[in-house]
DNA sequence: CTAGTTGCAAAGAGTTTGCATGGCG
DNA sequence: CGCCATGCAAACTCTTTGCAACTAG
């Protein structure tokens, strides 16, 4: 069974650190281990992600095509709140912070019954500057 | 390298034929082998589906868990134009061909500089019959 | 007949797990 | 010290690929 603590570790504080510092990317698992900034095994890097993501601190994203998941820094829990816009082209995430998109929500609930969580709904586009 | 035509088979006409049989429903490549309703070898499961999917017959959805890509057929062209409502507890695809989400999407192109592709983005929640 | 298709088995990518060792508190 | 965490390698899941036999057109 899965511990009741968990322990304040080295390695779980370099893969949130790494995160943090760049809240505007996305990365894989494999990236993290390429790089070779952080020391830190495959199946450790793995449950690192996987228990931040589970805290809060990490976004995680799948892939259409089955690829490998991304994982992003999760700035605070007003994401749970607002919507995001993650380009195709350059992954970054967008966060949209708009009264339009609570009318939006109401509108959806009111007219076709379904109860939008903002949270978990991402729009996928192109951003400006990959438009050009 | 990829064949130039395409010829019309048993196989996937059965794979193709199952789908259209269940409109509303999500299947993942694992479902149909077990079932052993479709006589097809994994690899030309996987084949048909991709086949499939790049023809426009079939949406393939991935999993925020990395686990098996579900599969949905696609009644038209026209949900390329429309958002669609997906229900994170029965799994259920909703389509909806509403102007206010043009309206939005003209709103975040206008004001947040992010045009969004309504094809391939989908909004997660709840919808009318699991919220009961 | 020719080129695309099938199915098996093997390979591949991404991720998880078992287990002995090491480290936090 | 008692757990929890780590790291290596092996296992696992989902999917793709190689190849010889087969089939649609």
């Amino acid at each position: 069974m899965s511990p009741t603590r968990s322990y304040h570790t080295r390695q779980r504080e370099m893969v949130l650190q790494f995160f943090a510092a760049h809240p505007a990317e996305c990365f894989c698992a494999r990236q993290l281990i390429d790089q070779k900034q952080i020391p830190v095994g495959t199946a450790t890097l793995y449950r690192a992600l996987a228990l931040l993501t589970q805290e809060g601190h990490l976004k995680k994203f799948a892939q259409a095509d089955g690829g490998p998941a991304f994982y992003q820094y999760n700035e605070s829990d007003a994401c749970r709140s607002h919507f995001h816009l993650k380009c195709l082209r350059c992954g970054r995430l967008v966060h949209m912070d708009c009264s339009l998109m609570k009318d939006l929500q109401d509108h959806i609930a009111a007219d076709h019954d379904f109860w939008v969580d903002s949270g978990k709904s991402i729009l996928y586009g192109i951003c400006k500057t990959c438009r050009g």
